[in-house]
DNA sequence: TAATAACCCACTATTTTAGTCAACTAAATA
DNA sequence: TATTTAGTTGACTAAAATAGTGGGTTATTA
């Protein structure tokens, strides 16, 4: 699990999509001036998404991308992997020369502490980023500063 | 915040600073061994771990670095943010050039969702580390699915 | 005083990130 | 059918972050 900035700019992308998704399908061009990310950066992002069927492509005139599948059903944990390619085994995989098997179980750790970021970052659906979206615009309005009261509303949105 | 391999080099040091911090201070030849990490590049590292405070150093022949506070002060979080300096805070920060407001609102989203995630590292401790280290993983055993289970697990452990 | 290990700095190599350019393909419409 | 739109692909480049080198200095202890 890899969090960087390409993976926020999927991530912003993917959610410039489906907030305007609604009147069909959005083109990079568009998403490219509103996000103010290179429209051939964008280009190589997509096409990683469009492999990992997170977005569908129309092509032609008045094409450009949809979601693959529901707000619901695409999390960011999908998104980031998507982009960032998997992370390298490291060192220890099978090459036995762990001292005393140390080595070997620090890396387990590591690898524990990445599946459980992972885990979380896969409860997190597009769905929850655009209320939210529509929380912040209420925010703005309402003047909530904190975290927590966003967490109180968005936990009462959600039940 | 960032997620690389960078922080997981600095866990993994810290990670086998605190395991074999019983019997004195532990020197950076003896990690950059145990670990395959060059020593210069632990030398960098552990320089800005000695700033944020997470570890203290002792010089002179015997000497090496220990912990710069109990194993159930330090968390994930901490390590990772003084390895990576801290984010830049990206594009429309002061610009005002947003229309309509949306590039800000998904700019905002974003460290929102960075926010979550350190929250949830900032949970994790050395301590928890070690003891896991001990007992091998015990989320494997736990089936944890959904960040709800998550929250419910990490929250009771706290408390 | 000699050995040890932190400390510090300038430098290099590699990889990743980000972006550019150009040619091409598929689909829609005039 | 010709043209336009927009995705598709690949090679290439620039900049930044990551990782590692080398050479010195300071403090401490034996």
């Amino acid at each position: 699990m890899r969090l960087t900035t390409k993976g926020r700019y999927a991530v912003t992308a993917m959610l410039d999509l489906a907030i305007h998704s609604d009147r069909g399908p959005v083109s990079l061009a568009e998403i490219s001036k509103r996000q103010e990310i290179s429209l051939s950066y964008l280009e190589q992002l997509f096409s990683k998404l469009r492999k990992a069927g997170l977005v569908a492509s129309v092509r032609g005139p008045g094409g450009g991308y949809q979601l693959g599948r529901g707000l619901d059903a695409i999390f960011v944990a999908q998104i980031v992997d998507a982009v960032n390619e998997s992370i390298d085994a490291t060192s220890c995989g099978g090459k036995g020369n762990c001292q005393q098997g140390e080595v070997c179980l620090t890396h387990h750790l590591w690898s524990d502490l990445s599946d459980q970021i992972h885990h979380f970052l896969s409860g997190i659906s597009l769905a929850k980023l655009v209320s939210r979206h529509d929380v912040k615009s209420i925010s703005q309005r309402q003047e909530i500063n904190s975290l927590d009261d966003l967490d109180v509303i968005q936990s009462s949105r959600l039940a």
